[in-house]
DNA sequence: CAAACTTTGGCAATCGCTTGCCAGCATGTT
DNA sequence: AACATGCTGGCAAGCGATTGCCAAAGTTTG
C-alpha cells in the first residue's frame, strides 16, 4: 500500500512560487488574494490532488469539522431514523458525524462525551440516560442538544409523544375499551416516564382504568414476557413503551392464540420501520423521527456560530399523530 | 456555554515539574517513565480531568483513531446490523466509527474517499457501487477493506448469499415450482449480479425456467412495481435482491388480493430485522451480517499494523443459511 | 504631486502532542 | 577502579494548517 507522502499546503506553495500562508489563504478565504495567484494556486491543488488535513486545520482553529451523535443502541429501528435525518443535515453543511453508541449505558455514555471533548465540535444527545446534574455539566462543557431528554441546560428537541398517547386512549375508550395497561420501558428511559405521566392523567380525566407493568428492555424480544404480563393484568387494551415492544407482543399473542385485536388491542409508539407491515399492522404513535434529528442538527448548529444562527431555539417540539392500523378493535363485548 | 481554555499536557507538566515530554510519555509510553514521576502525572491528569488532543496527536503521530464506515444508505436495516458490527469491533479496538452514507452514488463515495484520505485511517466500504480501476485506485491511497465487493486490490468479506441462492432454488423445486422470477437489484450493485448468476446456473442444471426483472431500488416501496411486474412473467415463484424488496411485494400481493404462499411463493434476502414479523413471515436467505462488520475491522486492522495482526487475510467469506419461513409454499397444483 | 488608503503577499508564531537525540546518574561488569 | 549499560528525563524539531502583523506596490483623493 503505496500511499506516498500527501501533499501539503506548502508543497503547493512551493510549486507556485509563494508561501504558505498564500495557500491557506487562497483555499480559505479566497477574496483575501488576487484572483490570478488564486486561480494558479487552485490549479496547482487540484493537480496534486490536494486534500487539507483536517487534523492540522483543526489543531489552529480548534475546531474539528466533526459532530458526534450519541444514541443508546444503534440497531433500535428508532435512532436509525435519528441517525438518518442528522446525517443528512450534517453533510449538509459540511459537518462529519461520528456515530457512537452508548449502550444504554450511563457510564459509556459519559466517557464518550469525556472523550468527544476534544474529538467534536458539537453533540447530539439522543435519549440520554444522563441525570440533569450530569447534562448540566456536559452542556457546560461542550454544545449540546437533546433529544427526546429535556433540560434547562441545552436546547432540546421533544417528539411529542405524550401528546398522542391521549389521543390514542381517546381512540381505545372510544372503541369501548376501559381498562388500559401501559407496558413501559426501560427505568433510565426519561420518556418512558414522560408518557406514563401523560397516560395517568388522561386515564384518570376519562374515567379509565389504567395500570402499568415493566420495565422492558425496548426490544422486540421482550416482548414475550410483556405480552404474558399484560394479558394477567385483565386490560383489554394496551399502549407499548415502543413499536419494538409492540410487535414482539404481537408474535407473543399470536403464540398463545391470543387474536389482536378481536381479543385484545396494542398500540405502539414511534412508528418505526416495520410497523406498517407486520401482522396485523400496528397501530402506533407516528413521529417525524428523521426531522427531529435534522432539526436537532440546526439547533446544534445556530449555537456553534450564533452570528449566522439567528435567535437559537432552546426548544423544539415535534407535532405527533395517531396512526391506526389494524392492531386495535372494539373491545370484547361491544 | 464557558467552556474554559481546556487542560494540555503542557498544564500538566507545569503542576508536575517536568518537561512536556516526560508528560507525553508517561501517557502514552508507561514503561518509558519512572513508576514515582509517571503517578503524579498521571495524578494531576485525572484531577485537571485531561483528555489528549486528537487533533494534535494525529498531527504528530500520522494517525487519526478514526475509521470510516461508507454505506450506500444508512436507512437500509442491512447496513445498520454491518453498522453495529463495526461499532463494537471498532470501540472494542478504541477507533472513532466516522458513519457516511454514500447515497448509493459514485460520485458521492468517490468524494468522501477523497476527503476521509486524511480523516481517517482506514475505509470500509460496504457495497460500494465502484468500477474495478476506481477501486484499485482508492486502495493504493489508504488502507481499506470492502464488504460484498471482491476485488483484488483490497481485503474483501463476502457474504456468501451465492450460495444460498441455489439453496432458494432447490427448495422452490422440492415444492414443484418450475418458473422462478429474479427481482433483480440495482444495477450499480455487484451482488445482483453475482446472485443472478449462481441463480442462473443452478436453474439450468436443475432444468427450472428462470427469468429477471428489474432493477429495483432496494426499498420497500419498490415492491409494488415488483410485485405487478413478476405476476406478469407467469412465474410461480418469485426470489427478490433483498427483503427489503420482498417485503414490499408482499405488502402488494396483499392488495391485490394474491395469496402467499398459495398463489405466489416469494424469497427474500438477508434476513434483516422485519423479516420474521411480517405477514406472512419471509423465507430468506441468512446471513450473519453483523459478524461481517466485526471481521470487515478486524481484517482493517490487521492491515493497520501488520506487526500484530499475523498474516492478513484477504478474503472472508460468511456463511449463509436459507431461513424457511412463511411465504414460500406447493406451487399451485401440486 | 503628495498624502492616504487598499490590496496583496510574506514572516513567523501558534495550536498540542510526539519523538529522535543527548546527558546525567545509578548499576553492573571485568 | 575504569568502563560499559540501562534508566530517566529534557531539549527541540517537527506535524500541517491558520492568522496577526507588517511592508511593498498599486489606487484614490485633494
Amino acid at each position: 500500500m503505496p500511499q506516498d507522502r500527501m501533499p501539503t499546503i506548502r508543497d503547493i506553495a512551493e510549486r507556485a512560487g509563494v508561501a504558505t500562508s498564500t495557500v491557506s489563504r487562497a483555499l480559505a478565504n479566497p477574496q483575501r488574494v488576487n484572483a490570478r495567484t488564486r486561480e494558479k494556486i487552485e490549479r496547482i491543488a487540484a493537480q496534486l490532488n490536494y486534500v487539507p488535513s483536517t487534523q492540522a486545520r483543526g489543531l489552529s482553529s480548534g475546531r474539528t469539522g466533526a459532530i458526534a451523535v450519541l444514541v443508546p443502541d444503534v440497531t433500535n429501528p428508532f435512532y436509525f431514523d435519528i441517525i438518518r435525518g442528522t446525517q443528512n443535515q450534517l453533510k449538509a453543511a459540511g459537518y462529519t458525524q461520528l456515530l457512537v453508541d452508548t449502550e444504554e449505558a450511563t457510564d459509556v455514555e459519559l466517557e464518550a462525551l469525556r472523550r468527544l471533548r476534544r474529538t467534536a465540535d458539537g453533540i447530539i444527545l439522543a435519549a440520554s440516560r444522563l441525570t440533569d446534574q450530569q447534562l448540566a455539566d456536559a452542556a457546560a462543557r461542550q454544545p449540546l442538544v437533546t433529544i427526546n431528554r429535556a433540560t434547562a441546560d441545552a436546547p432540546t428537541v421533544l417528539i411529542d409523544t405524550p401528546g398522542a398517547m391521549v389521543q390514542a386512549l381517546e381512540h381505545l375508550d372510544s372503541l369501548g375499551h376501559r381498562k388500559v395497561t401501559y407496558v413501559g420501558g426501560p427505568t433510565s428511559s426519561w420518556s418512558t416516564h414522560r408518557r406514563w405521566n401523560a397516560l395517568q392523567e388522561a386515564a384518570s380525566r376519562r374515567g379509565m382504568e389504567i395500570s402499568k407493568i415493566g420495565p422492558y428492555t425496548p426490544k422486540t424480544s421482550s416482548g414475550a414476557a410483556a405480552a404474558d404480563s399484560a394479558l394477567r393484568t385483565g386490560a383489554t387494551a394496551f399502549i407499548a413503551f415502543n413499536d419494538l415492544i409492540a410487535i414482539g407482543m404481537l408474535q407473543r399473542f399470536r403464540e398463545r392464540g391470543v387474536r389482536v385485536p378481536e381479543d385484545v388491542s396494542i398500540v405502539g409508539c414511534d412508528d418505526i420501520f416495520g410497523a406498517d407491515f407486520c401482522n396485523p399492522p400496528l397501530t402506533t404513535i407516528a413521529s417525524p423521527i428523521e426531522q427531529a434529528g435534522r432539526t436537532a442538527v440546526s439547533m446544534l448548529l445556530a449555537q456553534l456560530d450564533p452570528l449566522r444562527g439567528g435567535t437559537p431555539r432552546k426548544l423544539a417540539v415535534m407535532p405527533t399523530h395517531l396512526e391506526i392500523r389494524s392492531s386495535t378493535g372494539p373491545a370484547p363485548g361491544h
